[in-house]
DNA sequence: TTGTAAGCGTTATCAT
DNA sequence: ATGATAACGCTTACAA
């Protein structure tokens, strides 16, 4: 690990400030022509670069996001974690990765990072702890959160309306037919998104004037393995339901799969329903619910870069759900 | 974003030097119990955390590692990221994300991260330029190679050997019965990779005294899609082989969905062997080839944080591939 | 065991 | 338009 050159060196090279070596560094006008060639000539020869650590110290910018994920391979997450650093790349930002693994402990440590100034702001896509523990962090940089949200925050949040997307998958099943519609999704903690959507189903069946069986309430699913297990729940049920609405091509890929391994047949003996399109979802003719997560991506970017720079923070496009029939339902 | 409290805060308020309150932040030994105790106290008064930029100025240290994946979304990286992240966290290393998405300009850009030390280090899981455009960078901090490996490259790597891996695969398919085997891979560039699973393919069909069409190479084939499209080709081809090894799971997954689409059976009008074992391969019964993704990461990650703290880099453990048989062989 | 003081490499302030 | 100079907040010789 060599030395390295620093603003010091260009500006004793050229033979001007280090004042204006850094003015040319950072753009500033009030340069003449003739030095700020000289300059750029004693950097190039002496292949400086400048040392970030120092100009973030300088300057209390980190240019760095931390993005909160339960987990990177889930698809859905690793989708819009690939948009959000698209984005952040396109405005010089970088993006440090923290899966929190459902965890509330590992999310608190990793909200050290606002508070140390290893992030300029944090992006939440799940939220594990109650807001409280969130709001001694609001002083050290943005937070805006992304997919979840909570009525405690009063933070920018990019989000749909999930009534709507449980109501839309449910709907779904009801105009093929279905009358006895389970409902499986993740956890109902205080997820008001997992709440919202259930809302959404509840409201689809009351409107249909379809009864809905306690039973037929199943958690905790989130991932393939959860849903081969909620196949053997649901097997075991007196009121067997004839269709069933699941919160993630996941948990419907477990449910499908194990179904078939059971010799049922899929949707004559059960009708299921995803949520997310995820390519498995093509792959595996699932009908799901499908969000616009590249929009969500990108947009809460931008929202969290006009937060940091302090720009007025635009409305929200109109970010929707759409349904896509398959071989499922 | 309110004034955070420095050292120097909390020196005043426990009336006691900087340089003391900057011993008990770094566990120096001789400190006596009295003093630590006051200045922990005054830190907790004052909710002092240290500012990691000044740390980092002074430590040339950032405790943060970048990795370079072609997409997160691609499953195998994301597996891969997601072990890294894990074993980065528990030596307190965060993760800088880096999408190359197979762009030459973008790694290099990407390179800048180690020069400007935001990084302390930088792990390759896919490599887009010649090594030479590396060299310069090596001086900046240690480059580790995972997954991918270069000839060029005299830097520590965890890899498998690939010829295995190539020849593991066409051997199951030819105890299959399969004779007329086709080879389907990404990109046969410069990557040494690729060239030696299509090495072990060949050592394997010449072992059986099997003739290889030259129709039969098909390249460039990574995502769903290109599995896909792959069928079109082989469906037209004259010389019809009967099997087919793929590079990845996700072409095999496409080529799947595709014959079967067209009323293929599989495997009996067409076999079909995948490479990761990826959650997919598992769903839709792909037989595959699997690499221990985990060890890997896990395995790369701790090369790293050694060659980051100066240590002696151990011997690898062995890695290898083992086959999995499902439905499609 | 503790404190003083010098620096890490930048940028911002204030002159000129 | 340019240059001294003083921070930014921390660690580390060196002294005591």
């Amino acid at each position: 690990m060599l030395k390295m050159a620093t603003i010091h060196d260009v500006a004793k090279l050229a033979g001007i400030s280090r004042t204006t070596v850094s003015r040319v560094l950072n753009c500033h006008p009030y340069v003449a022509e003739e030095k700020k060639r000289k300059i750029l000539n004693a950097m190039k020869q002496l292949d400086y670069v400048p040392n970030s650590s120092a100009q973030r110290l300088r300057k209390t910018k980190t240019d760095t996001i931390a993005v909160f994920v339960p987990r990177i391979t889930n698809p859905f997450f690793s989708h819009l974690v690939e948009v959000m650093e698209n984005e952040a790349a396109k405005f010089g930002y970088k993006l440090i990765l923290c899966q929190t693994h459902y965890n509330k402990e590992q999310e608190k440590k990793f909200l050290e990072l606002l508070k140390t100034k290893q992030v300029d702001g944090v992006i939440l896509t799940s939220i594990e702890n109650e807001w409280r523990h969130f709001k001694p962090y609001m002083s050290d940089g943005p937070i805006v959160i992304c997919n979840e949200y909570d009525d405690d925050a009063y933070v920018p949040s990019v989000y749909l309306d999930q009534v709507k997307g449980g109501y839309l998958g449910t709907k779904h099943l009801i105009d093929r037919g279905y009358k006895r519609i389970a409902y499986c999704a993740g956890s109902e903690r205080r997820s008001r998104l997992t709440r919202d959507r259930r809302k959404g189903y509840e409201q689809a069946m009351k409107e249909a004037s379809l009864v809905i069986d306690e039973d037929w309430y199943l958690y905790n699913a989130i991932s393939i393995e959860d849903g081969k297990n909620m196949f053997q729940r649901l097997k075991q049920l007196k009121n067997r339901p004839e269709a069933i609405f699941t919160g993630s091509d996941e948990v419907a890929a477990g449910l499908l799969k194990a179904a078939k391994d059971s010799g049922w047949r899929v949707p004559q003996d059960l009708a299921i329903i995803g949520f997310d399109n995820q390519p498995l979802a093509q792959l595996l003719g699932l009908s799901t619910v499908a969000q616009p997560i590249e929009k969500m991506g990108s947009q809460t970017m931008k929202v969290m870069i006009q937060a940091i720079t302090g720009e007025e923070s635009k409305d929200l496009t109109n970010l929707s759900f759409h349904l896509i029939h398959r071989t499922t339902t």
